[in-house]
DNA sequence: CTCATATAGTGGCATATGCCAGTAAATTCC
DNA sequence: GGAATTTACTGGCATATGCCACTATATGAG
């Protein structure tokens, strides 16, 4: 409201708006590139973990995607609905649902990969191989368990 | 649960991926903080760059904001709806609107204030000031037109 | 001035995500 | 064994975001 602190924005305080803009413009970026498979970031990470993890519950893969079971399944929806998934009952607990790709979601997936390896490599050649890295790992250190449980358990580390 | 521990996550080699599966669980923990305000965190950030910029263009706002114009539009509508956010038409283009708090979204984002400085804290505390400070440094380098501009220009550091 | 073009927003459609209220099936307790 | 509880998903509702098409304005070329 004023024009002395004009030059603030959160992201230079915030880390939580520092990380939604810089996922913002990434997964723009990324995403101009995978285009062309007719998928997006979010549904090729999704694949990803599904054919490296084939048959895991929606329950477990919601988990490691750190991401709502009800969020999860409704991503889903059109990855099932266009024939790239499947969704197989557990024999023994009917509760459970197994995901796998399906052949065709197999070859969008191999399709997709070879568009966000160009992806990837500018980003390493751009950011840097080491600090890529190093980003990466600060970043699955936030999205982990560990990490969530200390926050929320109040503060001081040990 | 798998007895190999060898599966391959995506976020381990995909910055994209990894970037997304942290800023949801980050997202996650400062919005429980926040809810008792009835803000969410992206409406939050919103409110703080329009309260610090009262006055700027949707235009303006959304690039700062490394938002998608038609986006933010949405994203902005239930602030309107609920009498936190108005839209001024300028005087003398007609086609741009200029965007501030109103007296009840000021209040609302001092509340909404209070709470996230309890988040911002131990967020600081758990992962170190100088690293927050680290980590927003390079997420607002990946958010920079600049870095933008060179991903799309293909790669090379140049 | 007029027409072609560029600019700022809006509205519709689709995916991304989360919360909450069911539903159904498995497990625990008595 | 049967009721109470927990677990795995589903469906509805709401926000978060992006693309595209369209409208209203402003601007620049002639």
């Amino acid at each position: 409201m004023n024009e002395r602190t004009k030059s603030f924005e959160g992201w230079q305080v915030c880390s939580n708006s520092a990380l939604k803009r810089a996922t913002r413009q990434l997964g723009q970026l990324y995403d101009d590139l995978i285009d062309a498979s007719g998928l997006r970031g979010t549904q090729y990470t999704l694949m990803t973990q599904i054919h490296m993890n084939s048959g895991s519950s929606l329950k477990v893969l919601a988990e490691s995607m750190v991401m709502d079971l009800s969020a999860l399944g409704h991503t889903l929806k059109p990855l099932i609905r266009d024939g790239m998934v499947e969704l197989v009952p557990d024999g023994k607990d009917r509760r459970v649902k197994r995901v796998k790709l399906t052949e065709a979601g197999i070859e969008k997936w191999q399709e997709a990969t070879r568009l966000w390896r160009e992806a990837h490599e500018r980003f390493e050649r751009l950011f840097g191989e080491e600090q890529a890295k190093a980003l990466r790992d600060t970043l699955n250190l936030i999205a982990s368990k560990d990490f969530a449980g200390r926050f929320r358990a109040g503060s001081d580390k040990d």
